[in-house]
DNA sequence: GAGTGGTCTAGACCACTAA
DNA sequence: TAGTGGTCTAGACCACTCA
């Protein structure tokens, strides 16, 4: 339970050389107590201990089970909070990031409209299907070229407006049981069905923008002319430990909407 | 010199009712000691106390000056740290942030290459002038309509090839001394120059992102077809205080480049 | 060796939430 | 009233940089 006994200081003792046994086995990875500590709540997020939208132990007795300070639990949690991993509330508790939230939704959703207030997409599956991961899916999912993925093909549409365009290739082990009947009957952000039904959570994602002429299909499915300029997103998405689950090739309508985007 | 002496409890005393003098003059603004230190230190970086590039007092040093402890000033700059308002390097110092640097480049400058690695870009100003803002660049910039404002274009090329078409509008009051021939013999990013020689540093800022079709215009400058689809990214910067001094309209070609966003 | 930021502890009190 | 996160302090030591 104690983690790594490393440049051990504890206990009010003006201490000297460690008295937990230290520069012995040697392992060359030091990192500072509350960096352990990080990795250990980590590890219970990932594991399912704790599950989306339950509360954590509090701080307190984190630092008791731990065998740490309060104030050393609190900057792991800090950092957790940062990468919105988890979520404090004053005077309740700290609890597990969840996509069933408002919030989490525009924080991967970035398509705003041009006037107005954001509405929730209606969806519209074309496709699913198993296949086998052409070269480049592969690649990015870190998969080997062959491997199954499921593929799912969806229109999103605002206001009754067909407005994104998306394909997805997701890995086919983390994804057995996905159907399109169980797309189809779900409600909300595809995200939170991955991490309810699937205990794939999505931690954050990278993007390629561009912009690109509709093709005869997809011109189709947005109700537009052939070579209408649309924003093409090209996005990773990765879990805990960097692991990429999700391939994601939307194509953006952006005569009404736009992609929002904050620098700093 | 003592920050606003609020819920005050300092003192190893054990204290009970505050010393201060609170709850008399009833301003209603409440905010944590490490908020207020902050402020002041912010203050004291957009009042130019402490130059880009420069380091700010030590920690230590700061906490005798405000009359708080170390840990108080600590959380504070800890806060302007994670807003790139300054950069700590252990062992040396906290030092104001500047775009003089090559971190700062790629903060802003978000079109990177398909392949290969980033290049600087190739700077050619089409046009500098000085005009009275439309009512669109005006309402953006938190200007009156027709107030004076100084317009540049410019085109920047990679490897020889031209990819971005860029348009600036900035309020004329902070940039009066702003030419063409200083655009020109300026080497490095604008907002460098902007801070340098301005004294305006671009805090964060907001992009709205769109397709859009070159038009003839924008086809010559960019070596393209005409309706050859195009990357539009609108931007409004900000400085301290959240106040707009930039707004920027860029077209970007992305045959051989993207724009790279992080989500999280 | 002096000075800086980085880590860690221990303890106090405050602000908020819910029973 | 009890429990939670949020703030603040005081002091110790570590890791790094530089003269």
């Amino acid at each position: 339970m104690n983690p790594v006994s490393s440049n051990s200081n504890n206990s009010g003792a003006p201490s000297g050389s460690g008295a937990g046994g230290n520069g012995t086995g040697g392992s060359p990875t030091f990192s500072p107590l509350y960096q352990q500590i990080k990795a250990l709540i980590t590890q219970s997020l990932q594991s399912g201990e704790w599950k989306p939208g339950e509360m954590i132990p509090s701080e307190v007795e984190l630092a008791g089970r731990f065998k740490v300070s309060q104030g050393t639990v609190r900057k792991a949690i800090d950092e957790l909070a940062a990468e919105n991993l988890v979520m404090r509330r004053q005077g309740k508790g700290t609890f597990v990031s969840t996509h069933h939230e408002a919030r989490a939704h525009f924080r991967f959703l970035r398509l705003m409209p041009d006037e107005g207030v954001p509405h929730h997409p209606d969806n519209k599956i074309i496709e699913v299907k198993r296949m086998r991961a052409p070269a480049e899916v592969a690649r990015l999912l870190d998969l080997k070229s062959g491997d199954a993925v499921v593929y799912i093909k969806r229109v999103q549409s605002f206001e009754g407006a067909p407005t994104i365009l998306e394909e997805l290739w997701l890995p086919g082990l983390l994804f057995k049981g996905l159907t399109a009947e169980r797309l189809v009957e779900y409600k909300g952000p595809m995200y939170g069905l991955f991490e309810s039904e699937f205990g794939t959570r999505m931690i954050r994602a990278t993007e390629k923008i561009r912009a690109v002429a509709a093709d005869a299909s997809a011109a189709e499915f947005l109700h537009v002319l052939e070579g209408t300029p649309l924003l093409c997103a090209e996005r990773v998405s990765f879990t805990y430990g960097d692991k990429a689950v999700e391939l994601r090739r939307g194509l953006y309508l952006t005569s009404q909407h736009h992609y929002q985007n904050e620098l700093s």
